[in-house]
Formats: C-alpha cells, structure tokens, sequence
DNA sequence: TATTTTTGTGACAGTTTTGTAAAGCTTATG
DNA sequence: CATAAGCTTTACAAAACTGTCACAAAAATA
C-alpha cells in the first residue's frame, strides 16, 4: 500500500527522525540498527528502497550493498547510501558496489526526501502514483476509493490493503506468509488460513461489479493478480 | 503571483511558527524582527498585507502602524495587529492608527489564517477566490456564509473551518489528526474523537437544506468531503 | 477410484471503530 | 452578571470489520 522503505542506521538520534520524517510523509518504515539486522529485515519483505548508513555495527553499508545485490529480490532495489561528508572515495566505491544514489551527512530532510521522490520515479515507476489502474480495475491510494469499470467498489481496510499490494506487483505470486508480512505487518500474528478468508472476500467484491476473477489460486504456493488489460 | 506578507514579531518562536504556515499556505513571507526592520522591508517590496505585533523593540506596532499610514505605497495596505490578551483599549486603539483587525494571543494558527484570508478578500479583491463551489454547496469565505441550493446554512466557527478545509481538496481522506492540525491548529490538544463530534455537526447542517451527506466516513482511515457535481 | 492435501466459504463470536446525545465548561454579549 | 453560543469530553449503542473454525469442494496423488 505504502512505499516500504528500510533504513538500516546505528545512530539513535538520526534512524529516530528518519523514522520519524519519513512515516509522516506516508511511507511504511522499518529500522535496522546494523548491517545484519538490515539483511535480515529487507529478506522478510522486499523493500521498495532502502537507506544505507556507510558506517555500521556488524556488516558495513558497503558490505550489506553487496550481498544485496547478488540475491535475485533486492538486486534492483533502489538504495540511498548515507556518507559522512569529505569521503569522496566513498562514493565512487558506493556507486560500484551497487549504490544508486548517495547523501553526505549532514543532510536536511526535505533534501532527503526529495531526493527519494526523484529516485523512486527513476527507478519504481508508479509506485508514487495516486491511482493504480490494471484493467478495469481503479485503486486511487489517496482517496481510499476502488472502482471497477464505472462501479464503485466498497472494501474493509484489509481488503482494500490486500488489492493495493496485488495491483503493485501484477503477475508475482505471492505466499500466504508474505502477504502476512506486508499486509498485515512484520510483527501480527493471525493464521496463514486467514489470508484465504480475506482473497475469498476481496474476490466476492470485485465479482459483484461483473468481470473475471483477477486472483489466481496458484496452489501449494499463494495468490496472484492477473488481469487483462 | 503568491501573496506576500510581512510578519514583524520580535518573538523567536512564534516568528518561525507563523513564517513556516504561512509559507506552507502558499505565502511569500518575510519576517521583521523590530519596527524598524518592518518599516525597511515595508519599504522594499509592498506587502499584500502585514502581521504586526503590539510590543516590539525599537519601535511600537502601534508607531508602525502610523508610519506605515503616511507613505502612499503602504497606506491602504491591510493590517492585523497581534495583541496579548486583555489589552482591550489595544484594540481601540489600534483600530484607530489604522489597523484593520487585531488578533489576541495566544490564538490557533488556523484561527488567524482565516481570518488572513478574510481580510484579503475584503481589502483586496482578487487576489484569493472568495467563494468555492463543490456541487449545490457553496462557501462565501469572505462573508462567511454558507448555501445549499437557496438555503442559507448556519454553522459554527469550527464546521465553517472544517468545511472550508474539506471544500478545498475535494476527494482527499483527511485523519482525525490532520484534520486537527489543519483545521484547530498543530498546537493545540484536542481528543482525536472530537473530530467525530463535529462532523456530525456539520452532517446535520448540511443535511438540513436536503441533498446526499458530502462527507464520506473512511473506515480507520478517517474522512473526505465528496460530491457529484 | 480411493485417499490425501489444499482451497473456498458460511457462520459466529469478539473486537474495533463510528455516530450521537448529554453534560460540564469557557467565552462572547448585552 | 446572566444568557447564549459554542467547544470538548464522555458514555453508550450501533455498525463494520476481524480472525478462526468447520466442513464442503476441488485438485493432486497413489
């Protein structure tokens, strides 16, 4: 639904205000305190770009850039390398390794955030867009409104975030606990089965406006969305 | 283009709280820390209009406002005095060196924005739309009224702002916190549930003078102001 | 075909969220 | 100073939504 971004920054203060600044502004963040901890959390759910202190605890921005880059899910996930200002060896070896853009600290916020819009749009397409459409099907984000063909379409919040999520990523199956992770959120726990109950409505809802069922049933695996367009 | 205002205000704190909203509202600002720096600025570029506070070094609001008076450029030029609380021969007073409202500290700045943007539409025709129009619903900022149809509406100061704010982005899901920031100020502390209280105020208003219920309730999410024009 | 595994779905009980009337306060007004 | 108007909070009821389960249906497997 939201942009889901991982900071991975051992400084307090400053992954409190990123946090803080960049939850305000409408995108879902997580927090890594060190290089580890930030493999581990862009593995349970792909993030949609990541922020990389240089200096970390544990495994070097550089480093987790690295392994980041050779598995296939976060091969091309923008990252935003944050540097210490003067290193500008830094930046060269940062862009080598797979960084696509970098800030020296000190940075202000809005430079910050500006900088994520423009790269975003370079790199994720539509994924600041207000209204996802794929057939006839119309999600506007912002306004909290589904229509298909002209019909309006009334979803509970779940279901709402559970099309959301599916019209981001047209085609990719995903598993039930992967859609737990970024529907539900890294850290609630419901039942795997529980997912089905939410497709089962989601489906009944999209049926009552006319057209094919745009979710697929990919057994012993997950869901996808497919729709022709 | 945008309008421009000059904000003399001594104090640091409030210099800056009111710089970055009106700025946020679509202002140039330029900020005077004692009379005379108001009375420089004042004299560089003419203001669309000016925020003055009673007590300042060097030189009083109220001399200001005097001075101001005697030069052509700046003599018709709308002034709002910014006034503790209690001074009421202040107000007498000011409204007689030439002031065109006063305003008591402390007060919410969605308060003094609109009574900004009320004064502009008086003293300054043109230069902001006074009424918006969504469907039969029409809003007279200016005159502070509203209609339905033929119907003339009564609402509180609060509905007034809170519908004002919901006529000017039509179709966008505002929370219960932004509104409050938005439409009672970021300072001031109100339960979020409050909200609710007043938009059912509003509801009743408007439903009054017949027609659908503009305002749409998104679950968990908060409200929007929609209407089929 | 019989058996096992996986998915679809109606029912339901519990929870969360929203609508609203009533009460207590504060501020404006004459 | 009394009255009126408007604001916030609270409490309770209604409505919407959620997660789980049980069982039916479908698909895979033997």
């Amino acid at each position: 639904m939201k942009p889901y971004v991982l900071i991975a920054e051992d400084e307090d203060a400053l992954a409190t205000l990123l946090e803080y600044n960049f939850q305000k502004e409408g995108y879902d963040v997580s927090i890594a305190r060190d290089g580890d901890e930030a493999l581990l959390l862009a593995a349970e759910r792909t993030p949609d770009f990541i922020l990389l202190d240089w200096m970390m605890p544990k495994l070097s921005g550089i480093e987790v850039c690295r392994r980041l880059r050779r598995k296939s899910e976060t091969r091309s996930t923008p990252i935003i390398m944050l540097t210490a200002r003067g290193d500008e060896t830094d930046k060269i070896t940062g862009l080598d390794y797979g960084a696509d853009d970098y800030v020296t600290k000190p940075f202000s916020t809005p430079e910050l955030l500006a900088r994520v819009r423009a790269l975003l749009r370079r790199t994720q397409p539509g994924i600041l867009d207000d209204v996802i459409r794929q057939g006839d099907i119309e999600i506007d984000i912002k306004a909290f409104r589904v229509k298909r063909g002209d019909k309006e379409i009334h979803l509970g919040p779940t279901e709402f975030r559970l099309l959301d999520h599916f019209m981001r990523y047209p085609g990719r199956v995903f598993s039930r606990e992967q859609l737990l992770d970024s529907v539900w959120g890294r850290d609630v726990y419901v039942e795997a089965r529980t997912v089905d109950v939410h497709i089962g409505r989601l489906r009944k809802a999209l049926k009552n406006s006319g057209g094919p069922d745009p979710i697929r049933t990919v057994r012993s695996a997950g869901y996808a969305f497919e729709i022709s367009s």
